[in-house]
DNA sequence: ATAAGTAGTGTCAGTGACTGACTCTACGGG
DNA sequence: CCCGTAGAGTCAGTCACTGACACTACTTAT
């Protein structure tokens, strides 16, 4: 379905989508929900592997810990799969609404993580702290290596938690201003 | 508009939101992009309060507590804005096209608070860097402070901080492992 | 005072994403 | 050979949104 790299997400109607794939336009949506969910098709197995990967982290390791684990690992497979994806990345890129609902993606996601942490002992609050900010870490080091492949995902991701550990000494108990 | 509230925001036509306020349908387009659009409307000027409160911290401070300053001023605002608020919040939480509206804004806030950050002279990739993790520290807060009222917003606020502090005093440089 | 903008609004016609109801066909099991 | 069921087509309809055009009211230049 990339009729949208050739005329861009909003120039492509379900019409031309269901007809270069050889069906009908209501079959089309039997299938997905609406236009956008074409390019979000993998999402629940990511969600479940993220989870997975999450559980499977070495038993003792802290919240932030448990999630780098599962981060490396999924690191990998955007590495192999990047070839794949980088088409799928510009037309996102480009297109509001399709950020929209990555963003809405990048939630759920966020909200497996969360519930992975607590199936491990994580306390309720600190699962959904630790879940949230590190996603946004794990996001961060994402996009750093999609505008600079040179240096690998991975390092990109330690860079990443590293920062943000280095960041986050200097928050000093009840801070006290204006 | 609060049309939204009576019949949910998918029960609701522009034609009726339009006709609720005495005007057209077509003048109801040209003064909002899109009818989700509504509920979003002082989202710049909230955008540019936050960005001229990091602004406005005190020199000498850290990314985190820079942000920590401006969003406790952010705070502020959000518990006295409280009532007129939360029925916004209910409807936008049971709105997924909402919630999805939502998180777009939230990444434009995030980014006004990395160029803020910027400004103060923090480089690139750690302004960033810092903004995502710290917005998501503040979202943590206030959807806690959401689902519990009875602690105030900058009560919730400190403690995100807090134990994002504590998360992160876990991470070691060069983690190593599978 | 009049002419010439200009901003805000109404009207109309059209496109395209989706939805519900109904039909048809293909296929596996009894 | 019959039947239930899953997938696919057809049709008609709703609704978000858009472009083109006309009209009105209010400003500003002459």
């Amino acid at each position: 379905m990339e009729l949208y790299q050739e005329r861009g997400f909003d120039q492509t109607t379900a019409a031309e989508i269901a007809a270069r794939a050889g069906v009908n336009e209501r079959t089309f949506f039997r299938h997905f929900p609406d236009k956008r969910e074409v390019l979000f098709d993998g999402e629940a197995d990511l969600r479940a592997a993220l989870m997975q990967s999450v559980a499977e982290a070495p038993d003792g390791l802290e919240p932030f810990e448990a999630l780098l684990y599962a981060f490396r690992k999924s690191a990998r497979n955007l590495e192999n799969n990047r070839p794949f994806s980088e088409p799928r990345w510009k037309v996102v890129a480009v297109t509001p609404a399709l950020r929209e609902r990555e963003l809405a993606k990048h939630a759920w996601l966020t909200d497996a993580a969360a519930e992975a942490l607590r199936q491990r002992g994580v306390g309720d609050g600190l699962a959904a702290l630790a879940a949230r900010t590190g996603w946004a870490a794990f996001q961060h080091a994402v996009q750093a290596w999609i505008d600079n492949p040179a240096q690998s995902l991975d390092t990109h991701l330690l860079r990443a938690f590293d920062d943000l550990h280095a960041l986050s000494t200097t928050i000093r108990s009840g801070q006290t201003q204006a």
